[in-house]
DNA sequence: ATGGCTAACATGGTTAGA
């Protein structure tokens, strides 16, 4: 018996101000039910909530200037939104939650982390610590979970071009990565490995020096859903197009599809 | 080769991203 299709994406715009007709023209052509954006760099104060209702979603918004940013666009009704992570006082503007029929979205811009051993890096870990206090907690709330966004860690070295000039690095340093496996080991599935185990696919290339001609990028752009909802997966797909766009992101949405039963 | 791009804030050059 067929269920009832539900497909969720993930995109860091950096800087939504400038990438808005980039998201105009990929909605309509991808029509996803939940969008995450990430890196808005908008206040709530300035945030475009006309445009994007215009383009056919609801939309909350957890904004700050200059820096960081989440919003949750939907086609549908947006319910019991929570913005930052419970207990845990951060000034950054990263994590925005809310529940979309019937599955409980998370959007999360995880620090950079700047370089291995930095302050950065340790707000980083301790970050992702806190996230991960916050997921065991919202995985006995809810069963339907997605935790989706820019994680900044690479998960394997599969998802990484150079391995040799990225290792040891930030967004690939083993205790990034063992951070982002205590999380899955919650008992979430990263849908792009559900659905493929090809390497060389990216979602992050950087500006300089023809990244994404040379296809040298990272996989640190992820969709996690929960092993309840993970039964549901029609597929993940890195959708590269608008990278090439004019005036791009460095990232490129990722997109997971469901047939929820 | 600690450069290379891009965006914000500002209106030149710094900070930050990844």
């Amino acid at each position: 018996m067929s269920g009832r299709s539900f497909s969720v994406a993930t995109w860091n715009v950096n800087s939504l101000k400038v990438r808005l007709p980039h998201l105009g023209q990929w909605l309509q052509s991808s029509h996803v039910d939940v969008v995450a954006l990430q890196e808005t760099k908008v206040t709530d104060a300035d945030f475009p909530f006309d445009e994007i209702r215009d383009l056919g979603y609801r939309v909350v918004a957890h904004g700050q200037r200059t820096y960081n940013g989440v919003a949750l666009l939907a086609r549908s009704e947006i319910s019991d939104v929570l913005c930052g992570i419970p207990d845990f006082s951060d000034e950054q503007a990263r994590v925005l939650a809310a529940t979309v029929e019937g599955v409980r979205i998370i959007d999360v811009y995880v620090p950079n982390g700047q370089s291995v051993g930095s302050d950065k890096y340790l707000y980083k870990l301790r970050w992702l610590d806190a996230l991960r206090t916050y997921l065991t907690a919202a995985l006995q709330e809810y069963s339907k979970v997605i935790v989706l966004g820019d994680f900044n860690i690479a998960p394997e070295d599969r998802d990484v071009h150079d391995v040799k000039a990225w290792e040891g690095q930030v967004l690939v340093s083993e205790p990034e990565r063992a951070a982002l496996a205590g999380i899955l080991d919650l008992g979430f599935i990263d849908t792009f490995r559900q659905s493929s185990q090809a390497a060389g696919a990216y979602s992050w290339w950087d500006y300089r020096q023809g990244a994404f001609r040379h296809n040298a990028g990272l996989r640190i752009d992820l969709v996690l859903a929960s092993e309840r909802l993970s039964k549901d997966l029609d597929g993940c797909l890195i959708e590269r197009e608008p990278r090439g766009w004019e005036r791009p992101s460095d990232h490129t949405p990722v997109v997971a599809s469901f047939n929820l039963k």
